[in-house]
DNA sequence: GTCTATAAAAAGATAGAC
DNA sequence: GTCTATCTTTTTATAGAC
């Protein structure tokens, strides 16, 4: 499980070089924080960095194997299994939203490099998550309980309500996490349901997850 | 009314920079981004563009203010006009979802220098946008229109919604950015009517402000 | 593991000819 | 209005001492 110290000199260096490095990318782009900044929010030389990080490219390749990896399997995962697609997809955006807005490291980091061409790592990840959810959501869609929407359209609107959401916070505690990931989905849910009142339905099945 | 000739080769040099560079801006950012680059794309020297531009700087400052100031001025007005809250937020959203389609600048060129402490210009746009947007929410919610949600989460929810798509599209002839932007608006309000099915007969109304 | 010194490349911008 | 040539600054990254 990812841990997040609340004290960032308990970090290791590395970590802290991750750490700010992505407040810094989040909000002056990738392109736009040289090594030197970095460097100087973290406290050390510049060229010390390069002792943790063999390039500047390896910390953003990092971070986006972080903050991506885990969502693209557990969206393949829930895609591909068992029962009801609308409580699978809610189930998934919950997991999703609460495990972003947990992480240390901003999404906004990432998003700046996504159409980069010198970051195909993160496009290719973020199209199989894409693909995942479209994927659930025509399940939900021929099973009826979404509406009759095309699911490449709500796919996008939805994923983009997440990650501008997302993108505005990052290293939250765990049970501030989950309100917004339970607010945040049952949002979503509600313009996608066919009949909106089976939300609170399944927002009581999925709370029963929780103690697994 | 801004025109979108089909011919790039049409355009005067300064608008061809402008387009190059939003393009360019709007996969690698603008840091990302060199003027040579930019230079290359248009087909001419790299001096050249100081010709026409002052700085790197004053071609994204253009840019901000060409997809934003009306926008702002739009969502305003709109906020503080009489009238069904829930309708005037449906005009709105599908006025600037349209107008952003159309725009021959890419929207996601803008915002890789959103959060970025050089270009305040922009987020001083946003933010105007997103108060006024807010407003009417807030207006709808009290009006019994809107399911009570905090206008401040359904308004950046929704905020995200359209750039992420916007983003995705730019120079639309006027019936696609059209059409575009009723899918997407409808689907908003969807999340956010109390009785959802009031949509048609919003849609219906807002669908003969067109004859103006 | 961090430092100083420095290399090597790329950036934005200017000067002045045509 | 575009060009070539060039300046200045900043960038990422390396070498080698401590």
């Amino acid at each position: 499980m990812a841990t997040t110290p609340t004290d960032i000199a308990d970090l290791s260096t590395r970590q802290r070089i991750l750490r700010e490095a992505s407040l810094l990318f989040a909000t002056k782009g990738y392109h736009g924080t040289s090594t030197r900044e970095i460097a100087a929010a973290v406290g050390i030389q510049q060229p010390s960095l390069f002792h943790h990080f063999e390039s500047k490219d390896a910390i953003m390749t990092e971070l986006i194997a972080f903050d991506l990896d885990e969502p693209v399997a557990v969206a393949e995962r829930q895609a591909t299994a068992d029962g009801s697609p609308a409580l699978r997809f809610y189930r998934y955006l919950v997991w999703d939203i609460a495990f972003l807005c947990r992480s240390p490291y901003n999404l906004s980091s990432i998003e700046t490099v996504r159409r980069d061409p010198a970051f195909t790592s993160a496009e290719h990840r973020f199209s199989r998550i894409a693909a995942a959810r479209e994927s659930m959501i025509a399940q939900a869609v021929a099973a009826g309980e979404f509406i009759d929407i095309d699911p490449t359209f709500a796919q996008q609107a939805i994923l983009w309500m997440i990650t501008g959401t997302v993108t505005e916070v990052s290293g939250q505690p765990a049970d501030r996490a989950e309100t917004i990931a339970r607010q945040l989905a049952g949002f979503a849910l509600r313009a996608l349901l066919t009949n909106p009142s089976q939300l609170e339905e399944i927002q009581a099945i999925a709370s029963t997850d929780d103690q697994e």
